[in-house]
DNA sequence: CAGATTCGTAAGACATGACTTACCGTAAGT
DNA sequence: ACTTACGGTAAGTCATGTCTTACGAATCTG
């Protein structure tokens, strides 16, 4: 239903910059941008997009916020990219047998 | 290696909705552009960029040229998102045992 | 309570990308 | 050879998204 959103969000390198420091576990705002070439706020405008996607949860701590991955919200693209890929290895092996046949014809058996 | 530039061409609806008319099998190009509400350039540099990304291949048949999944395109990504699917149901896990943690002392048995 | 941290939001500048029309090349049909 | 069909490319317009700085809200510390 959703899985268009978390694509869209995917889809920049500095999202998945994010998404890829956060393998390691939760971490706060502050931490994420330091390593980045770009502003604060901008880490925070893209931890929006990537938690409007269902792609990261929040846990307030004091003043500080914590961002992990959530599970959840690749469950969807993850199914989605699955299904896509059994039809294009359909399409594939479809295209193969016609290969031969042709070949066949061509060069024939004995 | 190149799973960036397969999740950036398909985070546009247009080219997942070409994306989705080539599961049915291979389609050329006029086919595809009749059913869109854009012109047949925009559909052409829309298959170009999918095509690029390694998510198309194209067969030339007379004067129409064929298109249709490739799936080699779709195999980094899938690795790349299943990978990051375990990390976040690993940290989704593992705060999951925080939470226990906590409501235990709360909540102290017997 | 005053000051310092941490972070989200607003407003505006700027780059990127998706469309259009116009045009050209190539292959098939008459 | 001429015409028609099919499709890629170029140039330019317009919308979208990604930054910046400035500001305000909430929490911890002294």
């Amino acid at each position: 239903m959703s899985y268009e959103s978390a694509i869209a969000a995917l889809a920049d390198p500095t999202r998945r910059s994010l998404i890829e420091r956060l393998r390691d576990g939760p971490q706060p705002v502050g931490r994420l941008a330091q390593d980045l070439p770009i502003s604060r706020p901008a880490v925070s405008q893209h931890l929006k997009v990537l938690s409007d996607a269902g792609l990261l949860l929040v846990e307030p701590s004091g003043t500080r916020r914590l961002y992990r991955l959530a599970p959840q919200g690749f469950e969807d693209l993850r199914r989605w990219l699955d299904s896509l890929w059994d039809d294009a290895l359909g399409s594939f092996a479809a295209r193969a047998r016609e290969i031969a046949k042709e070949s066949n014809s061509k060069d024939p058996p004995k």
